[in-house]
RNA sequence: CGCGGGGUAGAGCAGCCCGGUAGCUUACCAGGCUCAUAACCUGGGGGUCGGAGGUUCAAAUCCUCCCCCCGCAACCA
């Protein structure tokens, strides 16, 4: 089958930090997840290179809007490389397909009638070159940056009726339960259905705004944020050009943070709908990344956490599997250099070391060789069945997020079994009496194997250390497939002890 | 009464829907083991489950009120 996962698309006007990260972490592990299962992935991530932020940023520069955005945009593309992550398409909405394909819908829209043109009245703050709601205001109506009051003006534009579907809307989330997970975010959309939908602007004058997508119907205008960043989903599969397309978007997800649920679970299906095109398949939605003790992190407490100096310190596959492992589904999450390294432990002490011992075992003992399956006995293949027993039930699960925290959690109890079993048979007393010899071969074998089945499991949120883990087995060009079946390390074939998976981290 | 989420051992979390001896990881302590990476195994100390009422034989879990934290409310994952 053929899948289609989505992360937003990032604004340039900053550099990447942990949640973008998370969310693009987050996607390839789903892909990799669904390619074990045997099922074709195409994985979109990318930038937004238009609107007001972007053009500011530009402007504060030295450079040309071009550069600006080719150098920002590559920011994230190197972040996302660094980090592992397979993505199939890297979104530019600078790229002429898109913005091809924002006019088309645009126009397409406009000749529905759906798009009115009307002046929009509200307050506009001068140094912000905003509107601002009055809630965004102090307590002396100024604006809290600039500590001025903002004037009244009018400005025409062009506005997207949203209100005439909001009761289809709201059916279709109560008939489609599974839509928008975790189920809370469901709630939460319903909640702001209650009340009747304002019409969504979505213009800017050039005059204001000119790093945009023009109005195929009003070339005074370009297009605001909606028909243009959110159209990348669809324009990425060549909307409108694609025979193929509804196959592929009927098995779509969108993974989002929750600070851009409106727009994704309203503005966007409403779109569609109104472009006759059916809503996404799923959405995933999580909670940010906050500091540890639950602050929000800032540069002024200086507990912002850098993906690239985490990677430095930890590496891909740590920092990959404690935000894989440590989201939760409840609410925000935490993560400072401390918790990671906690988390950086669990893996060094629990896979990282057992790979080591029973490797350095074989190497001594065995002649760098798998010893002999023959002598396996009842408690030996029970926790290889119960590890892969596990693993495949895991595998059968429906991609979504507890799955994926399901997995990260499995391969840790995963590890405490095989090192609790480890210590009982005391392979390390067995080696030294020539009478124990089948015995000592079969703990061995069996703790190889269950080694090779976490390696398996582990592909999807830690690659590297994966293919690592497999290739130290003596196995050669690893392949990741979503099969578990114990007692199939091949006997005879040469280990590797190489360097540790997750080396003692220098302390500062 | 704008909407929503959270408050459970020093730290990070699960349990709450479907009430019945308070659990996991980490940190700490002790013992074991010594194959291995700061290890691993076993055991232990530490919590009146934000507060107050109520329902019940029984409440972290259900109900009511209150306190605190965090998001969202036209553009930060």
């Amino acid at each position: 089958m053929e899948k289609y996962i989505t992360t937003p698309i990032y604004y340039l006007n900053g550099l990447p930090h942990i949640g973008h990260a998370y969310t693009s972490i987050l996607g390839d592990v789903m892909k990799k997840f669904e390619q074990m299962r045997g099922n074709n992935v195409y994985y979109s991530t990318g930038t937004d290179e238009h609107g007001q932020k972007n053009q500011h940023s530009i402007e504060n520069s030295e450079l040309s809007a071009e550069e600006f955005l080719q150098r920002q945009s590559d920011n994230f593309r190197n972040l996302f490389i660094n980090l592992g992550i397979d993505f199939d398409f890297f979104v530019r909405t600078s790229r002429p397909e898109h913005q091809k394909i924002v006019q088309e819908i645009l126009q397409n829209i406009y000749d529905r009638g759906l798009i009115v043109k009307k002046s929009y009245e509200g307050l506009y703050c001068e140094g912000c070159e905003q509107f601002k709601k009055k809630s965004d205001l102090d307590e002396n109506g100024h604006c809290p940056d600039h500590k001025t009051a903002p004037k009244a003006i009018s400005e025409e534009n062009y506005f997207f009726k949203l209100e005439p579907y909001r009761q289809w809307l709201i059916d279709y989330i109560k008939s489609h339960p599974d839509w928008i997970q975790p189920a809370k975010y469901a709630n939460e959309v319903l909640g702001m259905l209650k009340e009747p939908l304002e019409d969504l602007c979505i213009s800017r004058p050039k005059s204001r705004v000119w790093l945009g997508v023009e109005l195929p119907f009003d070339t005074n205008y370009v297009t605001y944020i909606w028909f243009d960043a959110l159209v990348n989903y669809i324009s990425t599969l060549n909307f409108g050009h694609n025979p193929d397309f509804e196959n592929i978007w009927s098995n779509s997800h969108h993974l989002i943070a929750k600070d851009i649920l409106k727009p994704h679970c309203i503005y966007w299906p409403i779109m569609l709908h109104a472009l006759g095109v059916a809503p996404v398949k799923h959405y995933f939605i999580h909670g940010y990344w906050i500091g540890e003790g639950g602050v929000k992190m800032s540069k002024s407490l200086g507990n912002v956490v850098d993906p690239v100096e985490m990677v430095d310190i930890f590496g891909v596959d740590a920092l990959r599997f404690y935000l894989i492992n440590n989201m939760t589904m409840a609410g925000d999450s935490q993560i400072s250099p401390d918790l990671l390294k906690q988390g950086y432990k669990i893996l060094a002490n629990n896979i990282g070391n057992l790979q080591m011992r029973v490797l350095k075992m074989v190497q001594k003992n065995l002649n760098s060789k798998v010893p002999s399956k023959a002598a396996l006995n009842d408690e030996d293949k029970q926790l290889l069945n119960n590890i892969a027993k596990r693993f495949t039930s895991v595998f059968r699960k429906d991609i979504g997020l507890e799955t994926i925290s399901e997995l990260a959690e499995s391969i840790i109890s995963a590890g405490d079994a095989t090192n609790a079993y480890f210590a009982a048979n005391t392979p390390w007393v067995l080696a030294k009496d020539p009478a124990q010899k089948d015995r000592f071969e079969a703990v061995v074998y069996t703790t190889l194997d269950a080694l090779r089945l976490i390696g398996n499991a582990l592909y999807p949120i830690a690659p590297t250390t994966a293919g690592k883990i497999e290739t130290s087995l003596g196995i050669e060009n690893p392949q990741f497939v979503a099969e578990f079946k114990p007692m199939s390390l091949a006997e005879g074939a040469a280990i590797k002890v190489g360097d540790p998976l997750f080396p003692m981290i220098e302390e500062k």
